[in-house]
RNA sequence: GGACGGGUGGCCGAGCGGUCAAAGGCAACAGACUGUAAAUCUGUCGGGCUACGCCCUACGAAGGUUCGAAUCCUUCCCCGUCCA
């Protein structure tokens, strides 16, 4: 490939490139030296499971591994040591070794679904910071002032409307820069909100009289609400290591408008291709459901192959669209307590089988008339067992159970 | 160290002695509608109890005043602003 056919490869699906020049130039130079960029990118150790917002982020590193360049996974080990107190409202408790490691295990696995395995290196991050102590860390805070970490949005923000900010959070600017310092990184990427730090391991480098790294960020991307930022927490995102069923339906109930966001950022399509896709929803000539059935496909494929996408795909055919029984739910017996009665107390069952989370919230659902068993509406919460039947199939909105009744 | 303001349900935010399981909004869940969605409309939204009623736990924490406290008092913890 040609520089500028590089170029254009890595820059599809970046939101900005600091500067497309610098990485010009790094490109030319790395040719000419034979020797591979330095890509790094840094995770949170307490949050081994990825879902498809980090996964944008590793398309673009695994862009970078096609053209022979180095990923350099950075675990930032050093929080979870210390028990990171952000958040505030429950500290903590500080991770220890081996939870970290097995985390990295996690990630790892996680990963490599996407990432090529001989192009990548992880490294934890209290490597070189657990050296610094006292003196080391107060010379690296002596690298910046307190108005350039204020001139990041955020903390003005906050600062502004008189929010708390803790020291530490400072802090992390200042580390995380401190690593592409020790990592000699030649590229870093990161999501656009961390283009604050990310430009920070410039200066950093550049105090230490190292080439500065040239800065990448991919947007954020939205969960399945369409407006926030896909995060666990929110219960918005789509997890790389769910089920094809679940990974496909969840991709179904994005928004049309979010599809081709998704589109974008989750696939390899080029621009041109999606925009052909978008007139064609648009001129009625495209079911927009067809197209995301297409890109649900092609989401599964990567992360469960091809099986993955038609199992996952006639699975969200049969019991959403037709309304259909699904093949596999949770299975459980009835519960000892319940057996031997001829009428069985539904809101009771419905906590037992994970459908509700309390009882009150069982009974609500049975009023709303959202319960059916055995393919019937139910409201009542006493439910008299027919003669003859062996099992109970519950569902409540979209979630099932299956109930085995002692014979 | 001093002065002042504040801590309410997942979040924001009212309430400032009873009628408060706590207005309103957001989020969430469910139902209708649909293309699976989105939008819209409706219902629900602490827990327990065979229950349209009773009980328990909740308004930073612990005590107290009161027939009665999210609301008043005391101490403590936490946050913010300003002054040192």
């Amino acid at each position: 490939m040609t520089i500028d056919e590089q170029l254009e490869y890595l820059r599809k699906g970046c939101a900005e490139i600091i500067s497309e020049k610098e990485l010009r130039s790094r490109l030319e130079e790395c040719a000419r030296k034979r020797r591979p960029l330095r890509v790094k990118a840094g995770f949170d150790p307490t949050a081994p499971d990825l879902h498809l917002g980090h996964t944008v982020l590793l398309r673009k590193m695994k862009h970078f591994q096609d053209l022979g360049h180095t990923a350099v996974f950075l675990i930032g080990d050093v929080t979870g040591l210390i028990g990171d107190p952000s958040g505030r409202n429950t500290t903590r408790p500080p991770m220890t070794r081996e939870q970290i490691l097995e985390n990295a295990e996690t990630y790892k696995k996680q990963v490599f679904k996407i990432l090529d395995p001989d192009r990548t290196e992880i490294r934890f991050n209290s490597e070189w910071l657990l050296e610094l102590g006292t003196l080391g860390m107060i010379e690296l805070c002596s690298q910046t002032t307190i108005a350039q970490l204020l001139e990041r949005e955020d903390f003005t923000q906050r600062y502004r409307q008189g929010k708390p900010i803790s020291l530490h959070e400072f802090l992390y600017p200042l580390t995380q820069a401190q690593d592409s310092v020790a990592l000699k990184a030649d590229v870093e990427l990161g999501g656009t909100d961390q283009k604050f730090n990310l430009l920070l391991g410039r200066e950093f480098q550049a105090t230490h009289g190292q080439p500065r790294q040239i800065v990448a960020t991919v947007p954020i991307l939205e969960g399945l609400d369409g407006t926030q930022k896909m995060s666990k927490s929110l219960g918005n995102y789509i997890g790389v290591d769910e089920p094809p069923e679940v990974m496909y339906r969840k991709v179904m109930q994005a928004s049309d408008e979010l599809m081709f966001r998704y589109y974008e950022l989750l696939t390899d399509l080029s621009l041109r291709e999606i925009a052909k896709l978008k007139q064609g929803a648009a001129d009625g000539s495209q079911h927009p459901m067809d197209l995301k059935h297409d890109l649900a496909a092609r989401i599964v494929t990567d992360f469960h192959g091809r099986e993955g996408a038609s199992k996952g795909g006639d699975a969200f055919r049969r019991v959403v669209q037709d309304k259909q029984v699904p093949d596999s739910m949770p299975e459980m017996s009835l519960p000892v307590e319940m057996r031997g009665a001829s009428v069985i107390r539904l809101d009771k069952l419905l906590r037992a089988a994970g459908l509700a989370s309390s009882g009150a919230e069982a009974n609500r659902k049975l009023r709303e008339n959202s319960v059916s068993v055995n393919g019937a509406k139910h409201r009542d919460m006493s439910y008299e067992v027919p003669e003859g039947v062996s099992e109970l199939v519950l569902k409540l909105g979209k979630r099932w159970a299956r109930v085995r009744l002692p014979s």
